[in-house]
DNA sequence: GTGAATATCTATGGAGCCTGTAATAAAGGG
DNA sequence: CCCTTTATTACAGGCTCCATAGATATTCAC
């Protein structure tokens, strides 16, 4: 992950404070501000266009302020009035939206297989997507150049230039240190040392985020899936080479060096060959290692004892891994995403066994319910958090939609 | 954990809120509110005394709105005027400190053989404690007894009343949940399910919150001891039933139930009977299992071929656990605390070399600073942060310090 | 000891923003 | 066409902030 913010650490005489200094009173107009970015605010998280009137009562601002502050914003371009809806009693309010087209933001999943670019409005709606496939062999100059393909598709799509994105994230395979470095990967022989963001950003002129892509998709799950809301969440990723990513508290954990749940790299868990009791199945004979699974999930659900017992063998190296994560970090959810996850109807209630005698708890687990889009998507959604914090931070605020690459 | 705050609860069924939507602009007198707000807090962070010149370039504020809020705040109490500063050129400026004695917090260590309690001003500098030796076998009554003995011996010593505390918290051994009870103790048989906020709110007129021990020795740590400042750390435990803790992004992680860091419970890490090997070793032979280990590392640190062969399985098993949490989050630094910790100089590097096979990066580790006033003192922290966020929040500002428990 | 230099404090005027109230405008129903 | 209901507009009042200028207190140089 990139964009390296270091608060600054303030002592007092014994204790470090967790909260650093924010100044954040000030100027009358400083008062405007905050109240205009606290209209706009409710306006972008309203379901359905306002009247003032409502306004006003959200915002708990009079009637005249909260008018003023409209207009303005009005000016600004960042709302727009939306026709009165008729059959009310008394005159016809005017109606209030915040215009979710001034910006766009941008989510690219450069993966093994494929590499999906897919540009959002400001409501995370996409508007476009572009899709370019690779494999395991392709060089890392050509898996480049086939993002840029991706991402010229989806803005041609979209009918936008580069220049309309204000934010841009990648998700890539490997550990992604705070720095944005690809640092270790295991499927792309030249892939580690890749300058993804100093790539992008060429072409780009918007800030750039560079993420792991298990960690992109687990916070589209927690944004956009089936774990809408949830605080704390063990993301994982079940397929060849199991992985995991964690949302505690509501936010992505990147951890120090980036390589958080990790925990397979431990002997004793088997990840590295658990996929092997699969593929050793009779149910698999003769297949491609990336159908051997899905055959032998296939077969167990048709009540092949052989293959039931390759998912259960599975399913327990997949619960040591998972056990330990969960007995760290206790969290709320596990969700089930990656290839496997399409056979979570055979696959989950096995790992719900193989959990139990490692638990004290075990906590609820559901698979994934976006497709193979979620790394990007998750991308996208880490770009519009970005967004939102330069918005809505009074320091950077963004006051005109027309120049918002304008950070801070 | 909980907050006991029976103003709370009634002020609830009082008031019903009108708005959903967190509003933090609005009001004129709300700007000079948060102005206000914003020179106490950077007042009460700075190590000096500050002009009212210094005020002004670190507030922003002109000379004239930092004099009026400056003048509020000594009329109130928060602060207090300083002997000026001779030798400087020009008419010498009046200073001004926060007087940290306003207000006073309570931090409870109730243990298998002690309960501690520490009266700390707004500083978090320790004013004054009380201890009452328990042991094992100390029924649930007589414990509670003793901690009211603590906290009376605490406040008499601090020349203190019950009604001066902002804030309390309580560390207790064995799991709590997000409602303050214990759930689940291995140490004491009857300790579980004690009300323990219910119970010191009989006579403690503020907000009361109960957690474990371990993660309030982990806050003490960040805040106080080593881990001075770190985001993301793993506070171990170390003694005959190792436990752990975790700090993430800066916060304690609570989890969904309380059970965190519970690694220790999966049978294939052996911390429940790791220890045995350690108390198994010629150098103990007849001593207490509280003195054995101790023993033992005073052995291995002589030389003592078979001591330090029960250190390294000792650490080999505390490595297994440990690298399953490093793994799993990649903290920036490992505490280790707990009895054991004492021994550092010998566990230390034997943890380190046992790591080093499982983890890509072991994360520095260093003993604990603190002595086993640490949970008292996390306790404390706790209650400062508590204190802190009412303070410090528009919502529930606290206006008056004469009368801070009445929260909003 | 006296005056210059420096920095702080005190007081006043002006501008911006929010609030509340009264008057005006726009729709639908009878 | 008039009445009811609701939204908009206009204006006075109050609060807070800022800028400026003058008064005050201390040190330094001679």
């Amino acid at each position: 992950m990139i964009r390296l913010d270091r608060r600054d650490i303030i002592q007092t005489l014994l204790i470090v404070r967790s909260t650093p200094v924010q100044v954040s009173g000030g100027d009358l107009q400083r008062l405007r501000q905050q109240n205009t970015l606290n209209s706009l605010r409710v306006l972008r998280e309203a379901r359905a266009p306002l009247t003032l009137t409502e306004l006003v009562a959200q915002t708990g601002l009079s009637r005249a302020s909260v008018g003023d502050v409209v207009a303005e914003l009005q000016q600004r371009g960042w709302i727009a009035e939306v026709d009165p809806t008729p059959g009310t009693l008394g005159r016809p309010a005017k109606r209030y939206r915040f215009r979710t087209d001034v910006g766009h933001v941008l989510g690219i999943d450069i993966g093994v297989h494929k590499v999906l670019a897919v540009v959002t409005d400001l409501a995370g709606r996409v508007i476009a997507s572009g899709r370019v496939a690779v494999d395991r062999h392709t060089a890392r100059h050509e898996r480049l150049e086939a993002v840029w393909r991706a991402i010229d598709a989806a803005l041609v799509a979209a009918g936008r230039a580069a220049s309309d994105l204000w934010g841009v994230t990648a998700g890539s395979t490997g550990v992604v240190n705070r720095e944005g470095l690809v640092t270790r990967v295991h499927d792309l022989p030249d892939w580690a040392g890749v300058e993804l963001a100093g790539h992008l950003g060429q072409r780009l002129p918007c800030p750039i985020t560079i993420e792991n892509d298990s960690k992109l998709a687990a916070l589209a799950e927690q944004r956009l899936g089936v774990a809408a809301g949830v605080q704390d969440l063990v993301y994982l990723h079940v397929g060849r080479r199991p992985g995991a990513a964690l949302i505690l508290n509501g936010r992505l954990h990147h951890g120090f060096s980036g390589a958080t749940g990790e925990v397979g790299l431990m002997e004793v868990t088997g990840w590295r060959t658990m996929a092997g009791h699969l593929e050793g199945c009779r149910a698999a004979v003769g297949a491609s290692p990336e159908e051997a699974a899905r055959l032998v999930f296939d077969a167990a659900r048709a009540g092949d004892r052989e293959a039931q017992a390759a998912v259960d063998t599975y399913a327990h190296h997949l619960a040591l891994g998972t056990a330990a994560m969960v007995l760290t970090l206790d969290p709320e959810l596990v969700v089930l995403g990656g290839g496997f996850s399409r056979s979570a109807d055979v696959l989950l209630p096995a790992l719900n066994r193989a959990l139990e005698p490692h638990c004290v708890r075990v906590p609820d687990i559901r698979p994934s319910t976006l497709g193979e889009e979620c790394v990007a998507l998750g991308g996208a959604c880490l770009a519009l958090d970005d967004v939102d914090e330069r918005l809505f931070s009074l320091e950077g605020a963004i006051l005109d939609p027309a120049a918002p690459q304008g950070v801070s």
